[in-house]
DNA sequence: CCATTATTTTGTTAATTTGCAAATTAACGA
DNA sequence: TCGTTAATTTGCAAATTAACAAAATAATGG
């Protein structure tokens, strides 16, 4: 599960992530869009593949990537559930609600 | 922006944030809980601290460490938008409408 | 099977990261 | 100002990462 977290830490795999958002691409493709040279570009490749982030598939001798934002969400939602981002405060105990409202 | 997700991609610094997430802790109190040295403690908290993640004052000798949930919460969303995460999907054209209406 | 195209693997280098022990700084109370 | 406690900074080693060029692999068309 940590793998997702060091994938998201580089700019230039989240550049790729971008890029795929809005349909799949190949590795060529990407390498037009993405300043490193083509042997980098494979590695950032592989690690959003072995994180998930991406799928790949072969299509005569092109590889094509797509996004895999399921395993992104996944990973956010969890996120947000540890740390309770977007979601409804805790129910204030009898106890609060009396003090709120309270003059003191 | 970027130094976020650096920040969250270390184990040791994720949990850090999640010992944080019920209440403010003494950098003492964190040593106590997170299986590493002192000084490298210290280089986590202060990763964390320079992405905004946590903030920290002094009491006495010892130095309080807080959740800032706000920066986490502003990433994961910027994220959410970015890869339309948890968002209501595209409005349909009037052509899709259609087809999705009929038989075939 | 050979040439071409697309991509990955290998080998190497430089930079960054993580870790610890030892030394240093900061605040407090006697 | 000492001594004590709490935490950070410094200095250094080991591991990891990101980058590239050159070589290797894979698939296709002739």
């Amino acid at each position: 599960m940590s793998e997702i977290y060091k994938a998201l830490s580089d700019p230039t795999r989240r550049q790729i992530l971008e890029l795929l958002r809005d349909g799949e691409l190949t590795a060529g493709d990407l390498s037009t869009h993405v300043p490193v040279s083509k042997p980098t570009l494979s590695g950032h490749l592989n690690v959003l593949k072995n994180a998930g982030l991406v799928d790949v598939t072969r299509d005569g001798t092109r590889m094509i990537y797509r996004l895999n934002v399921s395993v992104l969400e996944d990973a956010l939602m969890s996120l947000m559930r540890t740390f309770r981002i977007g979601q409804p405060d805790q129910a204030p105990t009898p106890t609060a609600a009396i003090l709120k409202g309270s003059k003191l």
